[in-house]
DNA sequence: TAGTGGTCTAGACCACGGA
DNA sequence: CCGTGGTCTAGACCACTAC
């Protein structure tokens, strides 16, 4: 069969045509996070292909994240929540590598006018509202991570410190649930760098004590950027972990 | 056809068997890094195994940087050479984005017999010997990196300072030159910290400066940890880049 | 032109999960 | 039991590389 009239990646593999639709209907919210997409079989007959070649790109989706295969039950849009109030973007883990509990504490949810530097992360214009956010959290009891969240005021309207404080998961599941933005993938520049007065007192720290220093922004579908964070890790317990190949 | 009575990963798809035959292939310098495997025919024949099933291994070796395609070619074993001076395993990059050099200053390379700490993750006795490196690293004429390096002396037996500063490349490859030591992927700890007398001094900072402290286990195929590193980068110019999905 | 990896197909059978 | 994804096969043809 033939898909080359179709508009998006024209003149590419078969697998890559169906890994397009396949991400359109994604992006579109025609399939929501945690509920199945159809069956091989039937992706195979609506886009005229083989079941192998629907089969390739769904692999490839999957590999990114992006939906989640469960033999014998089908192939689900991979989700934030349903993962029992894990952190999958959370690279903190403790020295000692016992599991660990974040507890959250949000301290501040104001909507302000964006600067140039959080707007042009956030590929919107400069001045237009932003959401900004504070919060700790500790792990056993002690404060380890100070952070400050941006988000566009436009998608996330309405969002509260008490809706905040009302929810127990990651923030990526509330996104999710609340305002149908889910995070895709997530690029981070970490430094180290010395507490400053207003953190040594969120984490109760001397002033001087080194902290990492956690820049991210968040993509959901199709490559755009909607949340920018600047965490300031106390890694005197606690690494950043890392692994290459 | 049937592998079962292979003593490797006897019960599990044929594809993951063919993956464990040239992984042992691999592992026994059958095919050395850089060199060719035999084509997807030619070892289908050899396992007598349809061509499909060797490709999803490859595949998945691929996926893995093991190994490489290049198609019209056929399919090479990967290696830390001919990768033009580049750095596989460095994360850190210039905040301006501008490609940059590093340049290598061997400082010491020492024998000396392994403490408890280091030997448990290089998985050899206390008391054995191994190899310290010391180099400081300089981007564009600033020191940058200091670094501190562990390897056992049985694999790297006559590594020495000379032969540390006659070599360009990352030292990665020369692992591999001189060595037959194949580095296939990393694992990192990163904490912030505060410089010292002697690390200020490698890196012309005042003590008490931030720093990320980066360490480091490599491990060579069949998941043996080969060499260990401890590294304090200066993070005011640069960053650690990561990327999540 | 020959040989390599890359794509695509059609069909068989297996393994798992749920009714 | 059926429907799902998972494995395996055999064969055709394409795209790229080198001689």
């Amino acid at each position: 069969m033939s898909l080359i009239t179709e508009p998006v990646a024209s003149f590419s593999p078969l697998y890559e045509q169906i890994k397009a639709l396949l991400l359109a209907s994604l992006q579109s919210s025609e399939w929501l996070p945690g509920a199945p997409i159809p069956s091989e079989m039937e992706l195979a007959a609506r886009y005229a292909v083989s079941q192998g070649t629907v089969r390739k790109a769904i692999d490839e989706l999957s590999a990114q994240n992006l939906l989640v295969r469960r033999q014998g039950k089908g192939t689900f849009v991979a989700t934030h929540q349903e993962e029992g109030g894990q952190y999958r973007f959370l690279s903190l883990e403790p020295d000692s590598g016992q599991p660990f509990h974040l507890k959250n504490q949000f301290l501040a949810c104001k909507t302000l006018q964006s600067d140039a530097y959080i707007a042009d992360l956030l590929e919107i214009n400069g001045g237009d509202l932003i959401i900004q956010i504070e919060r700790v959290q500790c792990i056993s009891g002690r404060p380890t991570v100070f952070e400050e969240i941006w988000l566009p005021e436009e998608l996330f309207r309405g969002l509260s410190l008490e809706s905040l404080n009302a929810w127990s998961d990651p923030v990526y599941a509330l996104y999710e649930a609340k305002y149908s933005t889910h995070m895709v993938r997530a690029e981070e520049k970490i430094k180290a760098v010395l507490a400053d007065a207003a953190i040594s007192i969120h984490l109760q720290l001397p002033v001087g004590s080194p902290l990492l220093s956690v820049e991210r922004v968040a993509f959901t579908y199709g490559d755009k950027p909607v949340e920018i964070r600047r965490a300031r890790y106390d890694t005197s317990e606690q690494h950043y972990g890392n692994k290459l190949n």
